[in-house]
RNA sequence: GGGAGUAUGGCGGAACUGGUAGACGCGCCGGAUUCAAAAUCCGGUCACUUCGGUGGUGUGGGUUCGAUUCCCUCUACUCCUACCA
């Protein structure tokens, strides 16, 4: 494509008088009031991808916007450094993970500053530098000091493949995350952090994230997983001991028929240990899908039930049944339980209805395959019956704290964040182990413990554990030998505080109070979907645990969060079952072909990724097309929260409009009018401007783009009719300037210092126009609500007066015709409806 | 199984607290320009129509003078989560 418009020349122009201006410097003056934009900082893979031009965009324009508005707005980036790709590919390419790193961060520092960011690079942060992470090891001394932080024996999720270990949520569908290698069971010391203390107040402390999207606090909410229920003890039969058990429905305790215990449960080892046939049961439970076979193993063992005297329970261990959930023992009531039903049907089990439905007779009342799971009346249950469920809960709670053999328990499924990881490209986790066996943190005064300095990486390398020079230290007071924790921080650990190390990046202390006082929490984060739970649930985590540590007040780190669509694209397949690049695709008569002039077909439209290989470069856009092309697109269309499509007919209209936006500035040149004012014109645009801060201000950016196109269009209109004076098409160039600012700045400050001006247009305020109230209003007339015509009234004109202007038209007569009315409505300013 | 969400032209999407459905962009059609094409510019573009109108926002119903918007039913799709007792 030709054009007049260089975008290379002009953007790169631009971008270097912002940097030679300092313009992006965050402003010190706090008289101003702040604005904290923050995108989700990136991981330095190597190259930009359309997810990250998608990211900083929408945060680019909401930056820009509100320092127009007067705001003293703080928009760093910093990368996101630590990570096993760093090691996987020093590997093949035999450099230090931390060469490969810098040097990715070079790249996409470049392609960041093409995209026209306006980001204050002065506070640029990569987490893998010491200067950076010597301040968490600082907080994790903080918090292993105050029982934040603490080791035990865990069974931990080992990827066979990546040699290291996933915490939880890493593993999806019992796979790796990363690898997609078959998840195994290994038991190794690790370190967690006491997440769990927090449960609650993460739960309740999510209804004050008013500027949340719903569907994250939903998803965090059942994360953290608040259950209301009772503990309650079974005694054994015979003998002193009980087994305690977690239930949420007490209520049904009197159709308890069953007590299962998970494989793992305590009393199942013990067992186990001179039981064949149960180990012989328990290792078959491992590749057994509960979801289809509840299985169960009959231990001989009976507890009493609490409530009916002489009645016994037969107790079970069962492959259903989750250790980690609860205290991993259940009492079975199948009437109300499908999972105790289907469980209690294999095994010929009592099944006992103790609720029944409102409208069914007791009499009638039968279970076969279904358990009743919903609210009704008590029945059969001695002095429970009558009562709904929620009246009875409380009930049999009182009765069995009155009884001591339980109480009321509320319980999470949030478990401690496991942050042991046994890698190389890592933050050290500052702990020495003692020959003495002590375990002691690392003094203050030795931080940073800082990584090996490698000569050559290999796979050895991998784990610090297999670096004996480095493991190898002594007690600094003791004078004992001792060595080295080896294992790294898992990288969210990093990613938790980087958000207030923006604040004062080259800060000796981690931050100053002051300044958090001052910029946090951030007023709009925005970042992708995925990390709804982890990240920021971390990080609300890490913000209350370094409060209560003494850092500073702060409850919350995010005040608005933004979730933005992916970037999609179509796929194509040839015959073969390929997937092929676009590029590689041509047009023969209609039907698409490969480089191999095999037949391909279009598949679905789907998020970019490398292995369906329907991803567009950044870099390539950028250098066809320019950065203002490429924000624009970005923004038109799609709403931020859904997926953006990629298609090239999308970027050339955008890049279209880049070049329409150019010719007036040739237009303006030159242009000589006797033309008087076109005051309609100019309310029309001022609206316009008005509606533009609302939809930005809302995150409708696509909205705002549409209304740019409007007044871009209403200015063409106005030009092609020669109804425009010099005055008005030198404001609407100034204005036009403005409100293009947030989303394609270059061309903006094209279009700003081509209309005479010497100053920035970065610079400028985004004004409120004042709009004169319309004197004429746009009236339709309904007969039946179905619109007949439009009409227009005088604002002044009374109901009387508009009614009877109505029924003088000619259109509404012949509507008429014959008819009577039985009711007028009017609404001023917007309809008139006649009833017939 | 549980939870959250979405559904509007050929496509992406607009429509403020119920009040002119389809803004804006793409595509398509016609025209201008050109030796021709690309690019550009102008006009048209929900469907049906006897050119008076009529129908139309996934389905079926309801509330209302009036429903894309509120309520109920069903259907389809997307995402999250999953034996959480």
């Amino acid at each position: 494509m030709s054009s007049r418009y260089n975008h290379k020349v002009v953007e790169k122009k631009w971008q270097d008088i912002w940097a030679k201006h300092n313009v992006f410097k965050t402003s010190t003056d706090t008289k101003k009031e702040k604005y904290y934009v923050l995108e989700m900082f990136p991981y330095p893979s190597g190259r930009i991808h359309m997810g990250h031009v998608r990211n900083y965009t929408l945060g680019d324009v909401v930056a820009r916007y509100k320092r127009m508005k007067g705001y003293s707005v703080l928009h760093p980036m910093g990368w996101d450094a630590f990570g096993l790709p760093a090691e996987n590919a020093a590997m093949t390419e035999n450099k230090h993970p931390e060469e490969w790193t810098y040097q990715n961060i070079k790249t996409m520092k470049s392609q960041l500053l093409q995209m026209g960011l306006s980001l204050d690079w002065e506070r640029e942060i990569a987490t893998c530098h010491p200067e950076y992470y010597k301040h968490e090891q600082k907080f994790f001394i903080d918090m292993f000091n105050a029982g934040l932080a603490y080791k035990k024996e865990a069974e931990v999720n080992w990827d066979p493949v990546d040699k290291t270990v996933l915490a939880n949520e890493q593993v999806i569908d019992g796979r790796g995350w990363r690898s997609g290698a078959l998840v195994e069971k290994k038991k190794l010391s690790q370190w967690f952090l006491k997440i769990s203390k927090y449960s609650e107040e993460l739960l309740s402390d999510l209804d004050h994230l008013t500027n949340w999207p719903n569907k994250v606090k939903v998803m965090q909410s059942n994360w953290i997983g608040k259950s209301i229920g009772a503990e309650i003890n079974f005694k054994l039969s015979n003998q002193e001991s009980f087994i305690k058990v977690f239930t949420t429905r007490p209520d049904t305790i009197f159709g308890a028929t069953f007590l299962a215990l998970s494989t793992k449960h305590e009393l199942s080892i013990d067992i186990s240990k001179d039981n064949k046939v149960l180990q012989k049961f328990i290792k078959e439970c491992e590749s057994l899908n509960p979801d289809k076979n509840k299985k169960g193993f009959d231990t001989g063992l009976f507890v009493n039930h609490p409530f009916i005297k002489g009645k016994k329970l037969p107790v079970y261990i069962a492959n259903f049944v989750l250790k980690e959930y609860g205290l991993g023992a259940i009492f079975g009531c199948p009437a109300h339980d499908q999972r105790d039903l289907d469980f209690a049907n294999e095994y010929n089990l009592d099944v006992i209805p103790v609720v029944k439905p409102n409208n069914i007779k007791e009499s009638e009342f039968k279970i076969k395959d279904e358990a009743f799971t919903e609210d009704g009346l008590i029945i059969n249950s001695d002095f429970l019956n009558g009562l709904v469920v929620e009246k009875a809960k409380d009930k049999i709670i009182e009765q069995i704290e009155k009884l001591k053999i339980g109480k009321k328990k509320i319980n999470y499924k949030l478990r401690d964040w496991g942050i042991s990881r046994q890698r190389f490209w890592g933050c050290p986790i500052p702990i020495i182990y003692r020959e003495d066996g002590e375990i002691i943190a690392v003094e203050e005064s030795e931080l940073p413990v800082k990584l090996p300095d490698l000569k050559g990486f290999n796979e050895t390398s991998t784990a610090l554990n297999n670096i004996p020079d480095w493991k190898e230290t002594v007690c600094p007071k003791t004078g004992l030998k001792a060595y080295r924790e080896t294992d790294t921080f898992d990288t969210f650990f990093e990613s938790s505080w980087y958000y207030f190390r923006y604040c004062n990046a080259r800060l000796d202390k981690p931050f100053d109070k002051k300044d958090i006082d001052y910029w946090l929490p951030v007023d709009q984060y925005i970042g992708g979907i995925e990390h709804a739970i982890l990240h920021l649930l971390y990080s609300r985590f890490f913000t209350k645990a370094l409060r209560d540590l003494g850092y500073f007040s702060l409850d919350e780190p995010f005040k608005g969060l933004f979730t933005q669509g992916m970037v999609t694209h179509k796929t194509y397949r040839n015959n073969e079952g390929e997937w092929i690049e676009p590029k590689d695709i041509s047009n023969d008569n209609g039907v698409l072909k490969d480089k191999n002039n095999i037949k391909v077909e279009t598949g679905k439209i789907e998020k970019m990724s490398k292995s369906k290989k329907n991803v567009i470069d950044p870099n390539d856009i950028i250098s066809s097309y320019g950065a203002d092309t490429a924000r624009w697109f970005m923004l038109s269309d799609s709403p931020p929260e859904r997926d953006l499509q990629w298609t090239d007919t999308g970027i050339a209209a955008s890049f279209k409009f880049i070049n329409k936006l150019f010719e007036f500035i040739e237009k303006f040149k030159g242009f000589d009018s006797k033309n008087i004012n076109n005051l309609e014109l100019v309310d029309k645009q001022k609206d316009i401007i008005n509606q533009i801060s609302e939809n930005i201000e809302a995150f409708q950016f696509n909205k705002s783009v549409a209304k740019i196109y409007e007044f871009v269009n209403n200015l063409n209109d106005a030009l092609s009719g020669n109804k425009l004076s010099y005055e008005d098409f030198s404001w609407s160039l100034k204005k036009l300037a403005i409100i293009l600012q947030p989303f394609v700045p270059h061309i903006s400050e094209e279009i700003w210092s081509n209309i005479g001006n010497s100053t920035l247009c970065i610079n400028q305020m985004w004004k409120k126009e004042g709009v004169k109230k319309k004197i004429k209003l746009k009236i339709a007339i309904q007969i039946n609500g179905k619109t007949k015509q439009i009409i227009e009234v005088d604002e002044s004109m009374s109901k009387e007066m508009v009614l009877s202007t109505v029924k003088d038209s000619e259109k509404i007569k012949k509507n008429l015709l014959g008819k009577n009315i039985i009711r007028e409505i009017y609404v001023p300013g917007k309809i008139v409806n006649l009833v017939i």
